[in-house]
DNA sequence: TGGTTGATAAACCTTATGGTTGAATAATGG
DNA sequence: CCATTATTCAACCATAAGGTTTATCAACCA
């Protein structure tokens, strides 16, 4: 079924168009099933031709899909996606906390060998 | 435990922050213990002030925390906006393919449906 | 056919982003 | 103190992003 790979380019496209909070309404709107243009861009105080712009963005982002239904294109979630993109996170994000706990002796044996820790000044809010 | 909610907000800028791809190498070298700035820089092809302005973008997502050791600021991972960004994806990435299907009669019945509410989210001006 | 509806295209404006270089700041170690 | 190291700040530049308005395209229907 094509299952391209997911490139540094899809996921560059696939996190900016989730960077937005109409294309994010977009997708929570969509996930509740299909819909126009039209019908997508009522509840936002912005033009038609800016949600078809924000739909073009998420469709070369691999998220959505458009169809032909007469004048209409009906607009439709792709979630592969979006599983790409938490398949990508959750890579990550399952860090110890111990890492943390692991700094002091990670940066000496780097070169410095300061075994007195270093207090705590941060550098002071402007 | 400092639970703030997140934010729309915290969305768009945790999305963003993910959508360039050297911040996401940070994001996997740091998945792998904390760095300083010059270390984290040493791979990259652009200039060490380019990284450090990488790295602000992170901690402002809210994905990177720095500290003080001398005269060095090591950043290290902070997983949570991770995975409140995973939340954010699950809910809408279980999509049935059912919902596909319904699309043409979904259009016949002329249904409007969800009005929740008009979320204002425009560009706020300067 | 011609009008209406639905959606996109094109041109434009403003602001944000990502990079540069050069200077400034902060802490360490002689 | 002073030089060195690590990092950030500031000014600047090119391009992209998100919005507008006007015009165009495409398909239905009366």
């Amino acid at each position: 079924m094509t299952e391209r790979a997911v490139t540094e380019a899809d996921l560059n496209r696939g996190f900016m168009a989730l960077a937005d909070p109409v294309r994010r309404h977009l997708i929570a709107r969509l996930s509740r099933g299909p819909a126009t243009v039209n019908e997508l861009a009522e509840p936002f105080p912005i033009s038609t031709q800016a949600i078809s712009k924000h739909i073009q963005v998420l469709e070369q982002a691999g998220l959505v899909a458009r169809t032909r239904e007469a004048q209409r294109r009906p607009v439709h979630l792709v979630p592969e996606r979006l599983e790409a993109m938490t398949a990508w996170i959750d890579r990550y994000r399952l860090v110890k906390e111990s890492q943390f706990r692991n700094l002091d002796r990670l940066l000496d044996q780097d070169s410095t060998p300061g075994r007195d820790r270093a207090p705590d000044t941060r550098r002071r809010p402007s």
